[in-house]
DNA sequence: CTTGACCTTCCAGCTACTGGACGCCGTACG
DNA sequence: CGTACGGCGTCCAGTAGCTGGAAGGTCAAG
């Protein structure tokens, strides 16, 4: 049976917990973003549940639009017992006016694309060129 | 003196005008969406024109969300002598409903974000956790 | 004792490029 | 005629954030 022994769990089950890939796990210890968890005699990793809550975190503030190496920042300001959130929001301004930069640029894609598709017939009978779908529209570079 | 000789242009000249990097037409013809290109007695690339029209085409279609294999696959259909819109049009329509999904998904993060920084403010006095800012909002996964 | 799931490490690949090292080519200038 | 300089050549490595495979160790159940 399995009791709540609380030497912790395998790196299975901590991915599974925080909803990620076990080699993604392997993949932030690598860089940095998580600490190198303790080992059984046998080499295997062992988390706690703060490791869970870490993990989390980290996966939402990826949501939120945090790359890595600012997770990384973020946690290792708590390391060092300073709290975060002062550069949280400068790096999350950042990142805010960077995402309505690439959003429009996908809207401007999008609706370039829908346009072509609704006012084209598949025909085969274009002549010249390479494909009158994506030719015959007027490049609005971005 | 430069006259107009139809011995074409260097790679330099071919990308300039096609608004792309020397390194990425290397690029291009490395992954296969660009032929190789005749050569110098000396080994340097020479373009025409043709050339010119060929990778403007892979930009505009890169525009609208097409990925590289699938704009190699559309000039492959080409170079058989092959009409490409039918094929076009299936993978445009499956690209659209992509860049829809991306576009709510980071609209979705991005409202989250912009509330959480017009929400609270920059304190240093978090109770417990990693930070307030990221963790007093809830996880809507998408 | 074997099976099978899980774990370990390392290495390679994905997309679409970009940049550096190092050396050759070609032209302009003195 | 030599030299300086920019462009070009190849190859290799790196970017972000993973993912997958190979080759092997561990552990509990049957």
């Amino acid at each position: 049976m399995e009791a709540g022994q609380d030497d912790g769990m395998r790196i299975g089950e901590l991915a599974e917990q925080a909803g990620v890939n076990p080699t993604t796990v392997r993949y932030y210890e690598d860089i940095g973003v998580l600490p190198e968890p303790d080992r059984t005699t046998a080499g295997y990793r062992r988390y706690s549940d703060a490791d869970v809550d870490r993990l989390v975190f980290v996966r939402r503030s990826q949501q939120l639009g945090l790359h890595l190496d600012e997770i990384r920042e973020i946690l290792a300001l708590r390391e060092q017992g300073r709290r975060p959130c002062r550069f949280v929001v400068e790096v999350a301004t950042h990142r805010l006016a960077e995402i309505d930069q690439r959003i429009a640029a996908m809207r401007c894609a999008r609706d370039e694309l829908a346009d072509l598709l609704a006012n084209t017939e598949p025909l085969d009978d274009d002549a010249g060129g390479y494909c009158q779908l994506i030719e015959h529209t007027q490049t609005s570079d971005g």
